[in-house]
DNA sequence: TCATTTTGACTACAAGTGTAATCTTAAATT
DNA sequence: AATTTAAGATTACACTTGTAGTCAAAATGA
């Protein structure tokens, strides 16, 4: 599975937000939330390159660059990497922990009362 | 906050088992799990002792090492870094997501119930 | 008592990471 | 046309991490 380090992952998140990109638009893009010099920003676009989670294609002299891993399958897959080595795969321990210190919305509440009544139909008779 | 590598989380897990214990303890318990060099556990706690994430008392010329942080701490705090990075905060995404490929258990289902029965009192009248 | 083993301290070393600077070439500006 | 600029390629460099090896001193065994 494809490892992004956290700066690496930052400037996947600014490719996910329109893709393909120039390296402008992402440098555009990260610059009102980081304060990286262009430069850096560079670097990790070829690091990603290499480690294949960004393809890109020359347009002229200008490279338009694509992620090549969806932001839901590569979150997903690290949450569960987490769940599993911390809380042996169970997710309860971690909502339960959580609850106490975090604010849940309403609309959290829902969506996890609609997990719950999916996996009680799925059980269903 | 003290953050800590894979490797290094291993050896804090061993700990954690029970403490204060002594290299060779620690070494043991770590020996079912992986095959480390016990020179590698050595330099893994040495490093652990300089993030302070542990401590120890010498005993004669052993040393008796302590976590100085609690897993529970710790796994939620990386949990809810992660939840906010990935998921801006909200944990029910990555519940729902969670739920569309992992098991459930008949009892993640009922601490979630009460996780959200929690929250409805919280709610007031 | 002398050799061996064990423990902790210190050293090693390549790969990954954060954070750029420099070099090369083509494009834009003067 | 000569100069400056911008993109991508290459290089840099310190710190972290995985994974030990070496060294010195104390304990243990023969």
């Amino acid at each position: 599975m494809i490892e992004l380090s956290k700066a690496e992952f930052e400037v996947m998140e600014a490719l996910w937000q329109g893709h393909p990109a120039k390296s402008s638009e992402i440098i555009e893009r990260l610059s009102d939330d980081t304060q990286w010099h262009d430069k850096t920003i560079k670097t990790l676009l070829g690091r990603l390159v290499k480690k294949q989670a960004v393809s890109f294609e020359k347009q002229g002299r200008l490279y338009q660059y694509s992620p090549t891993i969806g932001r839901e399958d590569y979150t997903l897959k690290q949450s569960k990497n987490l769940i599993q080595r911390f809380f042996s795969g169970r997710i309860a321990p971690l909502v339960s922990g959580f609850a106490k210190t975090e604010q849940l919305s309403q609309q959290d509440i829902n969506e996890l009362k609609a997990v719950i009544k999916e996996w009680e139909d799925q059980q269903g008779k």
